[in-house]
DNA sequence: CCCCAATGCTCACGATGAAA
DNA sequence: TTTCATCGTGAGCATTGGGG
């Protein structure tokens, strides 16, 4: 049983160094970090409120930030999430980083329900009080459960809290809320240490499971991965299996495109395993970076599978493509009534050979219905964060041919999405194994633990998920993974080399570390995954993916009905017709008064206009 | 020839930051 | 506060191609 620390702070800098001193008070086998703010309220909420499994609200208003009341009202009205609208509850044991509101363990949850307890500078926290009640309502049993465990004096205090006086307005609480009966749990505890933190019995933490994703329910079942995963687990013990026991650069799609999915799934029989890579490059950790400054190292970032990967697809100019294209492939005839057609991405040729009869040609095949030049495309555009309006931009500007872009978003809702779901899950699911065997685990229940990791991650957010960006919530949950897919397969790695930089604080010449080369082996098995639900598909995409989204915004947004297109038409074309009238001279007394003007004009009124004029020279 | 699905294209909407 | 540029997304229609 690991023992648990559990860091109940929101960011500040000095938790790192916090985990070992005298600010972390220990209570058994959990240990809780003093919070130094109240302000955190809303994403424990958050985190406890959506852990069971939970769909995230659509007037999801959490945040990293805490935004202001006056700000919460403005997120109320989005139908799109961005970065900072929803909890992204990271727990990190300083190399791993995973979401918890979709999978925390129940020990962890007990721990930091029992630090939210014991949190006595909450006592006359109006808004602790309403948020305890709505979680009490909301998850009646996790509540009890946890209430059993708290001293009894704590127990006490939050049945207090939780039920008593209610100095809420009725118009601040649901209608499930104001019928909840005022019920204070039956005090069972057993004798537990003084102090406000309790520790949960050894025995129900034997029984901790990790809690259902809710994505996980939505997820198609994967036949042949998932069972062959299970399979390979089976014989393998519970030993993970390595990732480098699958060979992603060695199957490419065309090898699954050639039918025989069943054995290439024996070939490799967990295409979702991962591992990290301080493990994976075991007893060579040790050799973390040449000494020869400079010099890349070649043996840690250089493995057999990248000599060996050729590419896959290639730019090839226009007429010397044609000029391959002109005759037959068979029997190098020159074709006649040759006729070259693009559609998106892909070049057919149709034509006509004397000796084989009629000749088509395509840049790139099937795989049932759909190109794989746009299914490779649109599933590598959003494995790598790219941007598909920049892509698009570099094809034209280029005159390279690409896909439309509305062919991108169908692809990556009907396949990406589920095979990121697929790939999540199942590193999940590792992770919350090995957790399980670790002897201590440190959890920061919402992301507050200022680790450079955490930053690491934070970073990798911000190429997946750029705060500009605003995307439905279920694509802002896939992009989230995708994230964490990456940061989970690459963190921990080593020093590959050193460089000399000058620090401008200290003044001095220092080493600094190059890390090793990311690894892209977490891609390649979405990739093939993607192929393979493409391949197995019998519904039309948009019946698969797309979802009738309600578009009428609310009332407290528009508060006029909205008129047609029509009517705005014609008062658009009055008010520029009136616009037209007034600023033409007509009469000749206005021309004179114009003249003169221009001919005598104010000091005051010339300064002003050069100065804008300036200013827009200088923008 | 008809049907179905993928794709291309257009329009519209929601949302943001930056600038006016 | 409004406007502009930009991005992501949804819906609808037209076109194209394959299969029955």
């Amino acid at each position: 049983m690991p023992k648990i620390c559990y860091f109940a702070s929101r960011r500040w800098s000095g938790w790192q160094r916090c985990s070992t001193d005298s600010r972390a008070t220990s209570e058994g086998d959990v240990t809780v970090l003093k919070r130094t703010k109240t302000c955190s309220e809303q994403q424990w909420k958050a985190a406890f409120l959506w852990p069971s499994g939970e769909d995230i609200p659509d007037d999801a208003h959490f945040c990293e930030q805490h935004f202001a009341p006056s700000d919460l009202s403005r997120f109320q009205t989005r139908t799109t999430l961005r970065r900072g609208t929803v909890p992204l509850d990271v727990s990190e044991q300083r190399d791993i980083s995973f979401v918890v509101y979709c999978d925390l363990v129940v020990e962890a949850k007990a721990a930091a329900l029992a630090a939210l307890f014991g949190s006595e500078h909450l006592s006359d926290s109006k808004i602790w009080r309403k948020m305890l009640r709505r979680l009490r309502i909301s998850n009646e049993s996790i509540f009890s459960c946890e209430m059993n465990r708290l001293h009894e004096e704590t127990f006490t205090f939050v049945s207090e809290l939780s039920d008593g006086p209610v100095e809420l307005e009725p118009a601040e609480l649901e209608p499930a809320e104001l019928q909840a009966s005022p019920l204070i749990p039956k005090y069972t505890g057993r004798t537990l240490k003084t102090g406000s933190i309790s520790p949960f019995p050894s025995e129900l933490a034997e029984e901790a499971t990790a809690l259902f994703c809710p994505h996980e329910l939505e997820l198609p079942f994967v036949q042949g991965n998932i069972s062959s995963a299970e399979d390979a687990q089976k014989e393998g013990g519970s030993s993970p299996v390595p990732s480098t026991s699958f060979s992603p650069t060695t199957q490419t799609p065309s090898s699954i495109r050639g039918g025989d999915i069943a054995a290439s799934s024996e070939i490799t029989p967990s295409p979702f395993k991962w591992k990290r890579r301080s493990q994976l490059s075991g007893d060579d950790s040790d050799k973390e970076f040449k000494s020869d400054e400079g010099s890349r190292s070649t043996s840690s970032t250089s493995t057999p599978e990248k000599e060996t990967k050729s590419p896959e697809y290639f730019i090839v100019e226009r007429a010397s493509l044609l000029r391959l294209l002109d005759m037959c492939i068979t029997c190098k005839v020159p074709l006649k009534e040759v006729v070259f057609r693009t559609v998106g991405s892909v070049l057919n040729v149709d034509g006509w050979c004397p000796k084989c009869g009629p000749h088509a040609w395509s840049s790139s095949p099937k795989t049932n219905k759909f190109y794989d030049l746009n299914l490779d495309l649109s599933t590598s555009t959003f494995l790598t964060g790219m941007n598909i309006a920049s892509l698009l931009r570099m094809g034209k500007c280029m005159g390279l041919a690409l896909p439309h872009r509305t062919t991108f978003y169908r692809i990556q809702e009907s396949f990406v999405y589920d095979a990121v779901d697929t790939a999540f899950a199942t590193q999940q699911e590792e992770l919350i194994e090995e957790l399980k065997e670790r002897e201590e685990i440190h959890l920061a229940g919402d992301g507050r633990y200022s680790a450079p990791e955490l930053e690491a991650f934070h970073s990798e957010l911000n190429v997946y998920l750029p705060k500009r960006i605003g995307v439905k919530k279920p694509h802002f949950v896939v992009k989230a993974k995708v994230a964490i897919l990456d940061h989970n397969a690459n963190v921990g790695r080593g020093v590959d080399y050193m460089i000399i930089r000058y620090s401008r604080s200290t003044k001095r010449y220092r080493l600094l570390g190059v890390k090793e080369e990311k690894t892209d082996s977490w891609r390649q098995p979405i990739r093939e995954e993607v192929f393979r639900l493409a391949e197995t598909s019998n519904e039309p995409s948009k019946v698969i993916a797309r979802k009738r989204i309600d578009r009428t915004l609310p009332r407290t947004v528009a508060k006029v009905s909205r008129p047609s297109k029509s009517v705005l038409l014609q008062e658009h074309a009055m008010q520029m017709r009136r616009k037209r009238e007034s600023t033409l001279p007509v009469t000749p007394e206005k021309i004179r008064l114009a003249t003169k003007s221009s001919l005598t004009p104010s000091r005051g009124r010339k300064e002003v206009s050069s100065r804008k004029v300036a200013k827009r020279r200088r923008i």
